[in-house]
DNA sequence: GAAATATTTGTTTGCGTACACAATTTTTGT
DNA sequence: ACAAAAATTGTGTACGCAAACAAATATTTC
C-alpha cells in the first residue's frame, strides 16, 4: 500500500477543476467564490483529507509573531523564577522557525517602580503576546488594561488576577497546593503535633500566600480529628539568615512543641538550614525542586517538596500563545499544573528528566 | 529596532560572493568546494549567526519516515496500555507535516504467538523506526535483532532488554517504583504491620514485576527498623473477579494481620474492590491513574498511586526517534520518567492537565 | 446593445532550502 | 601550448502554500 502522498491544494484544484486560487480562496474564507464551486470545494476537501501543509503554509506566509515575557527577577542563579523563565525562553527558542521571537523582560520583586517601568517597555516593544506573572496586583491590572487597549493577548503563569481578559491562566492551584501540603505533614505527624507555617516574604504586596495558608489549614479544618493541635504561622519579611535566625529563634522559644513546619514558597531550604544548625528534629514541607531544597531534602531535612512544573508553565505559556497566533484556539482560562509530590527518593528522577525539544537545529559540522 | 529577518543562505552566498550552491555544499558538507571559500563561508555562518530554516529544509527536502509501534494490545477501553499508545498516535500526528506517518501493531498480552506474528508484521510494513515494549523477552530478543540487521532504529518503552543496541529506554526505574512504593507504604502503617505483596499478571513471561518486588523488599532492609513485620507475595495469575477472591480470602484466612496491600501493576482497583466487598480495613498502594484506580483512591480505598507518565513515554520515543532522523541526534540511552506520587487531592491537577500540542491543523469553517 | 462595473476565476511570484544539472575554471598529461 | 579530465561554481526547478495581480465572465446601467 504505497499511499501516495499527502493531498494538496493542487490536488483539490484538479479534483473540482479549478484553479489553486479559487481553493485558497475557499480555505481562507476569502470570498469572491461561486457558491456552487464553493460547495464543490468544500467537499473534495472532506473526501480527499484535505488539511494544508503547516510547513509551507507557515513559510509562505513568512509572518512574525514577537512575544514578551514579564517575570520576577530571579534573585540568584538558583531562583525560582530562573525556571519558568527558562521554559519560556526555550519554548520560544523551538519555535524560531514559525516566525516566534521573544524577548524577556524581568522586573525587580522588591521595587514595584521597577515592574512599572518593565511594564511600559514590554509596550514599547510591541508584543503579539505577553506572558506575565503578575504577582504586584495593582501595576499588574494598570498594564493589563493598557494591553487591553492594544488588543495584546496575555497570558498569567504562576499566580493570576482572577476575573481578567487573560487569555489563560497556567499555574497552580494555590489553595490546593496548601491543602495538599496539609494533608502530606498530617500524615507525618502525630494528630496533637504543633505546626507552624512561615512564609518567608519581602513584599506585602503578594496575597498568593495568604491563599496558601488558607489550604493548609483548610485541610485541618476539613479532617474533623478532634486534636488540640496547634497551627500558627509568622511572615519573616527577609531571606537574610540574621532575621531568620532572630524570628525563628523567637518563635521556637515561646512555642517548643512545634513538631512541623510548612514553609509557603521556595525557600524552605533558609528554615532547614536553621534547623540543623540548632539541631532542631521538625517535620519540613515546601515548594519547588530548587538546589537548595533539594540539597535539604536529601539530608533529610525536608520531607516533602511540592513542585508546579514551573518550566512547564513557561513552556505552556508559549505553545498557547503560538497556538492563538496560528490557529486562533482559544486555550482554556485555567490550566492548573499538576502538583507533583516529591520525596528523596523521587526527586533524581524529576532533575534528569529532560524532554526532547522540536528546534534547535544546529549544523553539526 | 526593527531587526531584519533571519540570515538566510542567500545572505550569505552575497557576503561571501559565492551562490547560494556553494553555500549549500559547505552546509550539508558535501565537498566539492575550495578550501578558502570554505573557510570564508564557515565564518559568514558564524558572524551573520547563520541557521538554516528548518521548515523549508523539511519542505525541500520531503522525506518521509514511517514509525511503528509494537505494544499490548489494550485489554478495555481503560487499560493501561491505551495511555503509551495515545502518545504514540498524538505525537506521530503531531508531526504529520515533517513527513512522519505511523501506524501501530498491538500484540496480545497472553499469546507469544501474537508477539511474533506482530513483530513480522511490523518488519513487513519496512519502518525507519520502531517503538517497542519488548514484554516477552524471547521473542523480542529475535525481533530486535532482525531490526539490528536491517538498520532499523527501535526505541524500549516501560519496560527494556538490558545490553541491546536500542536507541534509548524510555520509561520507569521499575526497582525504583517499588522501592518508592515501599517507602510510602512504611510512612501508612506502624512498624510491625503485615504487608502483601500482589502480583496479577496472567503470564509469567514478564520479570518485571519481580524488579518491581525487589525493589519495595530493599526498602525495607535498607531501612532497619527491628520491626517484625512479615512481608509476603502472592501470583494470582487471572484478573477475573472469581479467581482473585479465592486467592485473596485464601492468603486473608492464613494472614489476617496484613494491613498494607501493594499491586506490582496497574491493577490495583481489583483488590481495593475486594477490600470494600468484605469490608477489610486496609492500605493500598498501586500504580497507574486508570479510571478505575482513580475511582477507589477518591473513595478512600487506595492510598496512593504511582504514575510513571505513560502518555509521555509513548510521546517522548516519537520525539527521540524524529530528531534522531532529522537531527542523526542520539538521544541519551536511558531516559527515565518521574514516578509521580498522587493522591486523592491531587489526581485531578493530572487529570485535567492538557499540553498543547503543535500540529493538528484543522480549517476550522 | 454597448459601455461600465461588479463578480468570479486563473496566473505568477516568493518564502528558504535541497539537489540535479549546466557552466565555468583549474589542473593534468603530453 | 592544447585537449582532456577534474575540480569547482552557478543556475534552475521543486516542495506546498499565500497573496498580489491579471484575466475572464457576468451583471448592471443608460
Amino acid at each position: 500500500m504505497d499511499k501516495s502522498r499527502r493531498t494538496t491544494i493542487q490536488d483539490i484544484a484538479k479534483f473540482v477543476n479549478v484553479s489553486i486560487g479559487t481553493v485558497d480562496r475557499v480555505i481562507h474564507n476569502r470570498g469572491n467564490v461561486s457558491p456552487d464551486k464553493k460547495k464543490k470545494i468544500l467537499e473534495a476537501i472532506k473526501i480527499l483529507n484535505f488539511n494544508p501543509n503547516f510547513l509551507a503554509s507557515t513559510l509562505a506566509l513568512g509572518k512574525q509573531r514577537h512575544i514578551c515575557s514579564l517575570l520576577p527577577h530571579p534573585d540568584s542563579t538558583n531562583s525560582f523564577w530562573q525556571l519558568p523563565k527558562k521554559g519560556v525562553k526555550q519554548t520560544a527558542a523551538e519555535y524560531k522557525d514559525f516566525g516566534i521571537t521573544y524577548t524577556a523582560f524581568d522586573y525587580d520583586l522588591k521595587e514595584e517602580s521597577s515592574f512599572v517601568e518593565k511594564s511600559l517597555a514590554v509596550l514599547d516593544a510591541n508584543p503579539d503576546g505577553v506572558i506575565l506573572a503578575p504577582l504586584f496586583r495593582k501595576e499588574s491590572e494598570l498594564f493589563i488594561k493598557k494591553l487591553e487597549e492594544k488588543q495584546i493577548p496575555y497570558i498569567f503563569i504562576d499566580s493570576f488576577i482572577p476575573d481578567q481578559k487573560d487569555l489563560s491562566y497556567i499555574g497552580p492551584d494555590l489553595k490546593g497546593g496548601g491543602y495538599v501540603a496539609a494533608k502530606l505533614m498530617s500524615s507525618i505527624l502525630s494528630p496533637n503535633d504543633d505546626i507552624l507555617i512561615v512564609n518567608l516574604i519581602k513584599s506585602v504586596e503578594n496575597s498568593n500566600l495568604n491563599v496558601i495558608e488558607k489550604g493548609f489549614r483548610e485541610f485541618f479544618n476539613d479532617s474533623n480529628i478532634n486534636s488540640k493541635r496547634e497551627i500558627k504561622s509568622i511572615t519573616i519579611p527577609s531571606l537574610e539568615e540574621r532575621d531568620i535566625n532572630v524570628e525563628l529563634t523567637k518563635y521556637y522559644l515561646k512555642n517548643p512543641e512545634t513538631k512541623g513546619v510548612f514553609v509557603t514558597n521556595s525557600k524552605a531550604s533558609l528554615i532547614a538550614k536553621y534547623h540543623v544548625l540548632h539541631e532542631l528534629s521538625v517535620k519540613m514541607i515546601g515548594f519547588d525542586l530548587l538546589e537548595d531544597n533539594i540539597k535539604e531534602m536529601k539530608d533529610g531535612n525536608i520531607d516533602y517538596l511540592i513542585s508546579q512544573r514551573p518550566f512547564f508553565q513557561g513552556s505552556m505559556a508559549v505553545k498557547a500563545l503560538f497556538h492563538y497566533f496560528i490557529y486562533k484556539k482559544i486555550p482554556s482560562k485555567l490550566q492548573l499544573v499538576p502538583l507533583d509530590i516529591i520525596i528523596k527518593e523521587t526527586v533524581d528522577y524529576y532533575m534528569d528528566f529532560k524532554e526532547p525539544t522540536v528546534g534547535n537545529f544546529l549544523s553539526k559540522n
